[in-house]
DNA sequence: TATTAGTAAATGACCAGTCATTTACTAATG
DNA sequence: CATTAGTAAATGACTGGTCATTTACTAATA
């Protein structure tokens, strides 16, 4: 008559699981608030078994933001020499992209957390910006750029308009996901996307004399 | 040969030079890494003398939040009948105040102190939205409804411009202030809003057929 | 059986909040 | 004006609870 062992080993999974776990509840309590012991529960481990895989409660979360990190700083690197595609067609695809991405709680808490925690993890948040921030405008400011040059966007400052490209994205999240504004009100992606849009290429667009 | 007091009463000016010191403290260290003899210490007082003004330390910070809160209420809604000119002009002297304010790190900190601690203190997050946020959005709102009446800008949504108007505002104080972009990257106050409100504004504007 | 994953309980640092005591100030009284 | 009794402000040692981390042990598995 075989009993159900207690627990398993299983080693190769539990770090994944435990930074998982980790991850959902930082994104909802904040890492002070989140206790070691908080985590091993999520994870379906005890306290003492996190520490055969992270030094400290610090290492949990710097390997979690590391492992998010890896993935969107090579897509960013393969984004700034995109196809050549009008630009604007460029720039409404990653536009797209970044927010069904974002709109995933799971997904911004990573940004979230280190922009919260930049304080206490200086290095880290070093790390995020220029693994991820830095190649992300660098790629937008291409995309504006060749659209300046090919002459479909008015001969702005690119650099500075990155900031009206992913502006109103941030300020989209903010008000919706930290702010939590009620729900009736939160206006959808997609309506968002399209004004956004719409505003953003009016106001790139040269408009010498009427060409719509 | 009278030796100076060790320790002045001034019951007057205690609570809000505590409240001084802790927004320093919070600003810099986050709420839950700021001890409460931190404060003291910088309020040049004892940690106990905090409790005889404050009953907590959740009550130092939230005390803090509306201190601050309040004139800024005030202003957001006059703002909302503002005169009659030129929307663009509003709109621009609007944002030229908010960079100027923001860029002053005591002032930007409180609502990113809010941000960061909206889980631990909803309550305070609501009174926030409610009482800056809401009242914020709805001048500009008004702003820019009031240029489509008149013909000003295009028949855009208003409610959803109002994100292109202050997304890149607080991208740009999210980049230069949190993620500490290089002193030399970063682009002056100047030049940014400059540029955002050219593209703002040309975003806006009808362009029926070359009117300039 | 040896090795390693895992548990549960112990440890100790840390810190918000308390309180007995001291000090600065104020006002009543002669 | 000098004395002193009364009070409010401020101190700092202390407490109790909360975790992060460590340790002593146990169960799974090769």
């Amino acid at each position: 008559m075989q009993q159900e062992p207690k627990w398993r080993r299983r080693a190769e999974d539990r770090p994944d699981e435990v930074l998982d776990a980790a991850l959902r509840l930082f994104a909802s309590k904040g890492f002070a608030a989140t206790k070691v012991e908080d985590i091993a529960q999520e994870a379906g481990l005890s306290k003492g078994a996190i520490y055969r895989y992270f030094s400290s409660k610090d290492e949990v979360f710097e390997s979690l933001v590391r492992r998010a990190v890896a993935p969107i700083a090579e897509k960013a690197s393969m984004i700034a020499q995109t196809s050549k595609e009008d630009p604007r067609i460029v720039l409404k695809t990653l536009l797209t992209i970044a927010i069904v991405k974002l709109s995933d709680p799971e997904i911004l808490a990573v940004p979230r957390l280190v922009l919260q925690e930049a304080g206490r993890f200086p290095e880290l948040a070093e790390t995020y910006r220029r693994e991820v921030l830095d190649r992300g405008v660098a790629a937008i400011e291409k995309i504006v750029q060749r659209g300046i040059d090919e002459g479909i966007f008015r001969p702005v400052n690119a650099r500075l308009a990155v900031r009206n490209v992913i502006g109103p994205l941030v300020a989209h999240l903010l008000l919706s996901q930290i702010f939590k504004f009620d729900a009736e009100r939160i206006d959808s992606p997609q309506d968002f996307l399209e004004s956004h849009f719409d505003l953003l290429i009016n106001g790139l667009t040269p408009h010498t004399m009427g060409e719509g």
